[in-house]
DNA sequence: CAGCAGGGGGCGT
DNA sequence: CGCCCCCTGCTGG
């Protein structure tokens, strides 16, 4: 154009602000959403999710609080991480194994090059700004990833595994990192897969491997049973909590309008398991999860003094979270809540007792499927109610005038374990429990039956023990004459009459 | 029957 | 919040 005019061109713009990007999500800095999955808590950039899903995009302009919370429930943690990565670093590695899980994640998210294709800047209205240079830069991976290899699927996977992956860098079975160092924080593990240099210089792709690259052929599957995401969607300051179901089929414009559609329901999603039944968030997330936490050396078992436990204390990121801010965005926010502004609260239920008819009817509803779907649209709107504040758990019909109990209390649905035992890979989410524990590694038993020799290292188990000696026994069957000091005794007792009646 | 994990209530600070 | 109390459920000897 004009004469003078030049043309001042960053080379490493993208390479840099994509690793700029990826340094503050790992320090947490700007961070304003909180994602929480499966009792795990990320804290990202709404501009990055928003750039790399209309999903989110949508959620964002729906959402209009500074610090939403958007819960997760039918994506795992190890999927979101690995969908985290890529989308602040615009690759991610991936074991095979686990690719179609990533794939099924990735369109109920809507994540951009991965479930849906990633338009050209120009296209569409809805992709703004930063999508473009993502667009651009993903040239190799950007268009239509899913599709592109649809039969070749598992043969070119394997091919491209073999060939590409270095022996050295394995790829990475549960989306860990493999290379680079990741100090950060506790909870966003995964990433720190930091390719400097991806669409101009991509020579190096052969390890890393961007996952549209090697999408297989499970688009057939899930497409064809996108889960619908149940994501809720917590304010912190508003203290709303939405929850949507989206129909991932059915485009965002539902998830946008009719923007809390809580009458179709997800059907059981994870957090029903944690509310009742079988699934014991333990098992799962224990290990891997929360041990690493603090870790005390090693090995030497021995008195363990409070003070390790209160060192133990609150490492994790739902004690800060719960506790840490101010006006935390989890669930202790919705305890203050003051629906006041509330442009979204869709439910102002009556308020502190339990539910109201109608709403009762609801939640009979939704736990049609499982007992405490998270699928359950729960908000209270607490506009002054002053003396007794009922909190009321969002997963369950617990609730409790004591904020405390109640936060305690939601720790079981989010499965987070904030103390984690120095000794073993236990961790719980009381102190308490956590002392009790540690006393059987240090061998202590501070309650002494005044009868005998006997310590417990837990006072109810004490109690039990004395009625051995006091010969109480609380437990009676109705069929006959015994009596026992236990429950399960009488418990197992009672069987022996079924079986009776099975015979007779 | 003991051991242990886990949960809720509630009181004192 | 920190504790304590009490209860429950499960397991294993």
């Amino acid at each position: 154009m004009a004469e003078g005019m030049l043309s001042l061109s960053w080379n490493n713009h993208r390479a840099t602000f994509c690793h700029i990007l990826s340094t503050l999500r790992e320090k947490e800095r700007y961070t304003d959403v909180t994602v929480a999955c499966d009792g795990k808590f990320y804290q990202v950039h709404k501009l990055v999710l928003s750039t790399c899903s209309e999903y989110f995009e949508k959620i964002f302009e729906n959402t209009p609080c500074k610090h939403p919370v958007i819960v997760l429930k039918d994506v795992q943690t190890d999927e979101l991480e690995a969908l985290l990565s890529y989308m602040y670093e615009g690759a991610v590695s991936v074991a095979q194994n686990d690719l179609a899980r990533l794939i099924k994640a990735a369109e109920v998210l809507r994540i951009k090059g991965l479930a849906v294709p990633d338009e050209p800047p120009l296209s569409e209205s809805c992709s703004k700004r930063v999508t473009q240079s993502r667009n651009a830069s993903d040239d190799r991976s950007s268009p239509h990833p899913k599709r592109r290899r649809r039969e070749e699927s598992n043969t070119s996977l394997q091919g491209a595994q073999t060939s590409t992956s270095p022996p050295a860098s394995p790829r990475v079975s549960s989306f860990e990192s493999e290379g680079e160092t990741h100090h950060s924080t506790s909870r966003t593990q995964s990433d720190s897969r930091w390719m400097d240099q991806r669409s101009s210089e991509r020579e190096d792709q052969s390890t890393d491997h961007p996952l549209d690259d090697r999408l297989g052929d499970h688009t057939a599957t899930s497409r064809s049973s996108p889960t619908p995401p149940q994501v809720e969607v917590m304010v912190d300051e508003t203290l709303v909590k939405e929850e949507m179901v989206d129909h991932v089929d059915n485009s965002q414009d539902d998830i946008v309008d009719s923007g809390m559609d809580y009458g179709s329901m997800g059907s059981d999603s994870r957090l029903d398991g944690s509310g009742g039944g079988e699934e014991d968030p333990s098992s799962q997330m224990l290990p891997n999860k929360f041990e690493p936490k603090i870790n005390p050396s090693q090995g030497q078992a021995q008195q363990l003094p409070d003070a390790v436990v209160e060192a133990l204390a609150g490492p994790s990121g739902m004690q800060g979270w719960l506790s840490g801010c101010e006006m935390p965005t989890g669930f202790s926010g919705l305890e203050g809540y003051s629906g006041g502004d509330g442009s979204q609260d869709v439910h102002p239920p009556p308020q502190g007792q339990p539910v109201s008819q109608s709403q009762a009817h609801q939640l009979v509803e939704r736990e049609t499927n499982s007992q405490w779907t998270g699928g359950r649209r729960i908000t209270r709107e607490w506009q002054g109610l002053t003396s007794s504040k009922v909190h009321q758990c969002p997963y369950c019909p617990y609730n409790t005038t004591d904020s405390y109990n109640f936060r305690r209390h939601t720790l079981k649905h989010t499965g987070e374990r904030p103390f984690s035992c120095p000794y073993c890979s236990y961790s719980t989410t009381r102190k308490e429990l956590l002392k009790d524990h540690i006393n059987i590694h240090t061998g202590e038993r501070p309650f002494s039956c005044p009868y005998c020799q006997y310590r417990a290292t837990q006072k109810s188990s004490l109690n039990v023990h004395i009625r051995r000696h006091t010969g109480e026994k609380p437990y009676t069957c109705t069929y006959c004459p015994y009596q026992a000091a236990q429950k399960s005794s009488l418990k197992s007792h009672m069987l022996t009459h079924k079986t009776k009646d099975h015979v007779g």
